[in-house]
DNA sequence: CTGTTAGCGCATTCAA
DNA sequence: TTGAATGCGCTAACAG
């Protein structure tokens, strides 16, 4: 292999190969790159497609070095398999990616020990700030205030009321659900949902409770706590049938919950929505669109709350400091199977 | 406010900052934190010590800057919503993470464009290497030999032979199902499966069929290719009732359609797994886990493609260049959905 | 054992 | 308009 001079030249190209190349001082060829205005437009050119011929990427580290910023940010979630976190993710991944910021992914594997050392290893980094996304909306540790970059919560809100937490609004989504199946005519509604150790759960029920009462109606039975599967959905709705066969609607706390449940109420002879309407909870499309009919779901918005997250992020590191806990309004997709009574 | 001139000062530390503090030169707070063998015991304590007290991390940007490498990947992936994507990224994340390596996470979201930009942004960066992830089988454009850095294709293979690819073997797979049903004792196999127009699908067909042929049988009917979705499980399987109502064994092309399957099934009459056993593929847990019975699947082993992605880019940083498509096997989640015949 | 010097690649003074 | 010099934070070569 001789030695080539050119740019075959397996070293990466520096600003000092370019500025060699267009017969310019290093200094000349920063300027020129970067649109500096005191460079004669002709030298600017010549350097322009020297650094093309060289393939020349200027180096993000030296800039980091040299400018305190390094236009990364890292993302720590602590379970990337749970479908919460992903959507969050790429909200705000798409915020900052349509800019100049990369993100660090991180997944502490919900283990405390991990997301330190992960926290250090970005520190390490140089990240100018970090979200940390969790896989339940219960508050979470904070990462403290000792840090040297700004930090938001998604999802999982920060139990330091100084931290800035962007979480959605799972009592107004109780809300808007009831008010959606009253709105189809139905009285008679029942609340099967997930583990009442999730906070998720007990707000969405209050949530719907409050709307239950707000129109002088009460809930048929109490709330099923249990917990986010199909087989709870198929249980709870064999023990509702049994004590409340009268009733016209059921709002479940995930989707998966809502398909046992139609797939109980069809076994036992109640059409899917003529006589029951079934909600379910997270608009997860597998389940909504494999679903018969066509599953009525809340949605969470999360890629809203990614991006929120990261703008927040972004105006932190500006210096524009919030703090507290914003909750972002759900949104109800409404298919097939929570027609209006006729 | 008036400056500090100790450990509350806001500027992070440096390790001139430790130096001073600790008494000695900037080369031995450096060589005394590095492990260097070239260092007093008593000062290294000493710069230990001051290290500590002033937070100090090391700078990964002036290290990087320095070593020419950064221990920093990027991890390229097209559809972060896909299901596939998902798993890949936790196993290269999971064998990079235990390490010293930090992941840039880049959606390009199908767009060759966007990619482009993402793999400058990402060279400028000076990721060490790239790990490029798809979200199917079929080959897709190679990034091209010209990058200076290693590439590893993970889940779609790339274009170009020269390069390192990392797939399931769907062929296998294909198989190793047909085997699994044949031990159930079942011979009457039908399958009702996705999109003809992927790869994955028409391999997975493939080596079924070849499996059949081994055993001296005949699918029964022929590959129904569809969609990927419940209904088509669903249109699929009329269909199949209406002309081979002796079928005794459905392998699906993804557990989505293999839920569609066991519902019509089981409202024709046909019980599962007695009467017709049936087989989904991608083991999706949450449709696996929501089945009556429980759903017996084909897991693609993706966190195995992820991690062996990541080692083998590990390799390549090190010198050490594969090339070529390499096939991993999958494996069976063995449920309640295939018992065999009694 | 410790400190001085040089330089990674770049942006930014300040002179020329 | 251009270029030489300085330094970002750190490591590695040397000299003491």
């Amino acid at each position: 292999m001789t030695p080539a001079t050119g740019p075959s030249r397996s070293h990466t190209a520096t600003l000092s190969d370019v500025a060699r190349l267009a017969g310019v001082s290093i200094a000349t060829a920063s300027k020129a790159l970067n649109g500096r205005s005191q460079v004669r437009a002709e030298t600017r050119q010549r350097v322009i497609e020297a650094a093309e011929r060289l393939s020349f990427r200027p180096n993000q580290l030296a800039r980091g070095l040299i400018a305190g910023r390094t236009g990364t940010v890292g993302l720590l979630t602590s379970d990337l398999e749970g479908r919460f976190s992903i959507p969050i993710l790429m909200g705000a991944e798409d915020a900052f990616g349509a800019g100049e910021v990369a993100v660090f992914l991180c997944d502490a594997r919900g283990d405390a020990i991990r997301e330190q050392h992960h926290v250090r290893a970005l520190l390490g980094r140089r990240v100018d700030g970090l979200i940390v996304v969790g896989s339940r909306t219960d508050p979470r540790p904070s990462l403290g205030r000792e840090l040297p970059v700004p930090v938001v919560y998604a999802y999982a809100p920060s139990d330091d009321p100084a931290d800035l937490s962007i979480v959605p609004d799972n009592v107004d989504a109780g809300r808007i659900s009831v008010e959606h199946l009253l709105a189809c005519g139905r009285t008679r509604i029942a609340h099967i949902t997930g583990d009442h150790g999730y906070l998720a759960a007990r707000e969405r029920a209050e949530g719907a409770l409050a709307a239950l009462e707000a129109a002088g109606l009460h809930l048929v039975g109490v709330p099923r706590f249990g917990s986010w599967s199909e087989g709870w959905g198929r249980t709870a709705t064999a023990m509702l049938l049994e004590q409340h066969p009268d009733v016209d609607a059921v709002l479940c706390g995930s989707d998966q919950i809502a398909r046992g449940v139609i797939e109980v109420l069809r076994e036992r002879g109640h059409r899917v929505p003529d006589d029951v309407a079934v909600m379910g909870f997270d608009n997860w499309q597998v389940l909504t669109s494999g679903s018969r009919p066509l599953l009525t779901s809340v949605d969470m918005n999360l890629e809203q709350v990614g991006r929120t997250a990261a703008q927040a992020l972004f105006g932190a590191i500006g210096g524009a400091a919030r703090s507290g806990v914003e909750a972002l309004p759900c949104r109800l997709a409404i298919r097939g199977s929570t027609a209006p009574l006729s």
